[in-house]
RNA sequence: GCCGCUGUGGCGGAAUAGGCAGACGCAAUGGACUUAAAAUCCAUCGAGGGCAACCUCAUACCGGUUCGAGUCCGGUCAGCGGCACCA
């Protein structure tokens, strides 16, 4: 063993170990628990940054300790390797994005490589290859023939930055989550997955996962945005049948007869046919082009002055056969329920801003207990509770009662009934972008829109195409691609030139993994059911709704396709906080950004995994801090000379057997001994519990403290060094793997420290204590201390704690009214 | 507007079931070793008062419950996150 500890040598050496050694490498063993440890794969940027070390440390830490409590772990790692950065960069530095992803792979992985985690490469998967994508393509069909798969003409988010469309929850505050541009509108056709089917399956099984933070729990819930009200189909004057069905959603059934007026959507299909050849026509068609040549964020601004214009048109109360004149308006959204609102200016404070504005009635239907609602004088809508009035058959009745009643009338008479709506949407998944998985769908003059046989796939990207800066797919312009026939007529026909949305493709990649080179399909259902689920799921919060709650659907599509055994894919999931600089997110523009590779090579993944570790809990956010870094490193290599000194004052020490000597311990010894299983005790609960890697950290920190103390001692005993020794190394080699393997070997064992069995400690160290020091109050307050014999009686206790001469002083003539004793903690003394 | 989270030294943070506030680390200061530096080791390190033993105050703020509150309850303020003209 050398003196001073270097860390390059060091870690070099055991990373070439494991890999020989295929230490990591996870084998089906139906005998043995198993445990799926998962960290988020990566996209391929190029280059590891500070919330991946972040991220990946955290996993190793579990990934070990549990391989070291007799679990069979797998731990594998990918690539999340379709996107547009890779469109990007081939149109900038014309680089094909095939090689620029590939290349960026296999620098990350050297990299990753280098922080020594405890990966399976074998299992690999990178998403942007055939092998794998052809999977992806696999299951689309099997959601295509399940009915789950739809096309259709949308309005629909177009990020002119990106030249695609987007997914609505890849819209954040109107503009395009990737670049910032300002999303537009657009009617286009589209193909969706069908997530609404499973809007009520993916809220009611949020309180099966308790393993969740809640956090994100109460995000996806707000996402799907359930709430319940009544379908109310009104009718339209003047038209008969179908035609005349004018259908609202409202959650205020209880308010039906104060309705005065109603609104369509803009786009609403009603609007056209209402108005053509009227007087109306021209004015509410200039109002309707106002409202569509607004942006998204003017338009969907709770600022924006509520504005409509009245079509001329009529809508029926089936409740009450009262006529109500029916406006456009720019405050009704058409994705929305039916796109189509009842106006109750008493009642809603939309609706009565606006009426205020048209001058429309305002007539009040509930009552508040023990006040009398004017029209005439009210400043804002009444949206609390009260009693019905004005409201035929249903007044007198409380409006929460009169809500069912209302649904139930309604249902009976034919005209609605009570209902529940959504407001997730469905996942819209095309994107006219080339470096994605390609739709295997083929369009037939004849046939229509034919699926790709299932022995067709992959349905192949070509690779050797041509970028423009326009950005336009190059799919579009080659013919080799599109041009095809259909699979079902043979006549000439033409591909999907649309790719997939790539959380498609990161939907299901934890079930790749558990059989990642199958080529017969997309994983074995035997290996999937031995693996699957994911026991621990740890990844950045701003994943939270968007692919957490897409890989849930395609697990419960996935279920009802018979394709996997379960309906939720993470058992738990551990959200991490960010890395931040100087208070801020690492980021180029703000040029402060650390980089991972220059401080491993500065101080040796070791260092930077204890001290990202080490400086805050993993939920929260971590300040990075160049100073914490140094500490780290020192303490590594205190451990490390420590453990030097012992082996060079005693060369012996190797041999000598683990444990305390037989017959009576020095005061020292036991104390020792205490704090080691102490430790082992707070390690392990912090790790496995709670997920406390800092207090981990910092009780194996005490814990070298101790012994730098003991090793000083006069008394001390070899056997119990050993012990020491052993388990301080056993206990940090998940945080520092690379220097804990050197100084298992040093300490003269053999085999990997991931091979040996997690340290146990023994309660009865721990409860050997023959004396302990309690805290004495007065009146809850610390005024002394004292030592008493462990087995003390509570008399006692008391007894001594009054006899203490501060306490006696105090006390003095003083009434004492009662005494509170926590044995072996404190004893308060209540005076007054 | 609705929903949620967080406020503790100079800094990161600890206090795990209501029981010694500030573990551990960083920074700082003084000292030892050294020709010197680095490394290492020792000591001090919330604020105020006192020569001292010690005392008072202190976990964003105000109040409550309790023998005892950083922790529980009610309110206020500040910061962060999610959703948002959702009928």
């Amino acid at each position: 063993m050398r003196e001073r500890y270097q860390f390059g040598d060091v870690e070099a050496r055991w990373q070439e170990r494991w890999e020989q050694a295929r230490l990591y490498q996870a084998v089906e063993d139906p005998g043995r628990e198993k445990f799926y440890c998962l960290e988020m794969f990566p996209y391929p940027s190029g280059n590891l940054h500070m919330g991946h070390v972040r991220n990946y440390s955290i996993g190793d830490v579990i990934a070990r300790f549990k391989s070291m409590n007799g679990y069979n772990v797998l731990h594998p790692m990918g690539w999340d390797s379709f996107g547009l950065p890779a469109e990007n960069a081939a149109i900038k530095n014309k680089i094909p994005p095939a090689r620029w992803t590939l290349d960026n792979i296999a620098q990350m992985r050297g990299q990753l490589k280098s922080m020594g985690i405890s990966y399976d490469w074998d299992r690999e998967v990178a998403s942007c290859l055939p092998e794998y994508y052809r999977w992806t393509q696999w299951l689309f069909l099997q959601m295509y023939k399940k009915g789950l798969v739809y096309k259709k003409k949308a309005a629909v988010n177009w990020c002119p930055g990106c030249n695609t469309v987007l997914a609505n929850e890849q819209v954040v505050d109107a503009a395009c989550e990737r670049c910032g541009t300002a999303v537009q509108k657009k009617a286009l056709e589209q193909w969706f997955f069908k997530i609404t089917d499973y809007a009520q399956d993916l809220l009611d099984s949020l309180e099966t996962l308790t393993g969740w933070p809640d956090k994100v729990k109460i995000m996806q819930d707000n996402w799907i945005g359930r709430s319940e009200g009544a379908r109310i189909h009104f009718a339209l004057e003047g038209a008969e049948g179908p035609a005349a069905d004018l259908p609202v959603y409202t959650t205020r059934p209880d308010t039906v007869f104060g309705v005065t007026y109603m609104v369509l959507a803009a786009e609403h299909p009603l609007v056209e046919r209402i108005i053509a050849g009227t007087e109306y026509e021209e004015p509410v068609r200039a109002f309707v082009r106002k409202v569509q040549g607004m942006t998204e964020v003017e338009r969907t601004s709770t600022e924006l002055e509520k504005e409509g214009i009245f079509t001329g048109a009529y809508a029926v109360n089936p409740m009450n056969g009262e006529k109500a004149p029916l406006w456009v308006g720019n405050y009704v959204l058409l994705e929305y329920g039916t796109g189509a609102v009842m106006g109750v200016p008493a009642h809603d404070q939309r609706d009565f801003v606006f009426a205020k504005k048209y001058g429309l009635p305002i007539r009040a239907v509930i009552q508040p207990e023990g006040e009398t609602l004017d029209a005439e004088t009210m400043t804002e809508a009444y949206t609390g509770d009260g009693v019905m009035t004005r409201s035929g058959a249903f007044s007198g009745l409380g409006n929460r009662e009169g809500m069912k009643r209302v649904a139930a009338h309604l249902e009976a008479s034919g005209s609605g009934g009570a209902t529940v709506n959504y407001r997730l949407r469905d996942w819209l998944i095309s994107r006219q972008r080339y470096w994605g998985t390609p739709i295997p769908i083929v369009y037939c003059e004849e046939c229509g829109a034919v699926p790709v046989p299932e022995a067709d796939l992959p349905v192949r990207l070509p690779l050797d195409v041509e970028f423009l800066p326009t950005g336009e797919s190059p799919l579009n312009r080659s013919p080799e691609f599109y041009e095809t026939v259909c699979p079902k007529c043979g006549k000439p026909a033409r591909r999907e030139t649309d790719t997939m949305d790539t959380f498609a493709c990161s939907s299901w990649y934890f079930l790749r993994y558990t059989d990642a080179k199958n080529d017969r399909a997309p994983y074995d259902a035997a290996k999937a059911r031995y693996w699957m689920n994911v026991d621990l799921y740890i990844g950045g919060v701003e994943h939270a709704i968007l692919h957490l709650m897409y890989a849930r659907f395609f697990m419960k599509a996935l279920n009802d396709l018979g394709l996997t055994d379960t309906r939720e894919p993470f058992q738990n999931l551990l959200t991490q906080g960010m890395v931040l600089k100087d208070g801020t997110k690492m980021s180029k523009s703000k040029g402060n950004v650390v980089s991972p590779e220059e401080i491993i090579k500065k101080y040796g993944a070791d260092t930077a995994r204890l001290f990202i570790l080490f400086a805050a809990p993993p939920e929260r956010d971590l300040e990075w801090s160049d100073a914490g870094v140094e500490g780290a490193y020192r303490f590594l290599n205190r451990v490390w000379r420590g453990i030097y000194q012992l082996l060079t004052e005693n060369p012996d020490m190797t041999k000598m057997p683990s444990g305390a000597p037989e017959g009576p311990l020095s005061k020292e010894d036991q104390q020792m001994r205490r704090l080691l299983h102490g430790t082992v005790q707070k390690v392990t609960e912090d790790i496995q519990v709670r997920f406390n890697f800092n207090t981990a950290i910092s009780a194996i920190m005490e814990l070298t403290n101790g012994l730098y103390l003991y090793k000083e001692s006069p008394s001390k005993h070899w056997g119990v060094l050993r012990e020491v020794t052993d388990h301080l190394v056993l206990l940090l080699s998940p945080f520092a793997p690379h220097i804990a393997d050197e100084l298992w070997e040093a300490t003269g064992h053999e085999g990997f420290v991931y091979r040996q069995a997690w340290p146990a400690y023994d309660r009865r160290i721990l409860a050997d204590v023959d004396e302990v020091e309690m805290v004495v109050q007065l009146n809850g307050k610390v005024r002394d201390r004292m030592k008493v014999p462990a087995a003390i009686s509570r008399e006692d206790t008391e007894k001594a704690a009054l006899a203490l001469e501060k306490i006696r002083d105090a006390v003095g003539g003083g009434t004492i009214v009662k005494i509170v004793t926590v044995p072996g903690k404190l004893v308060n003394i209540v005076l007054r």
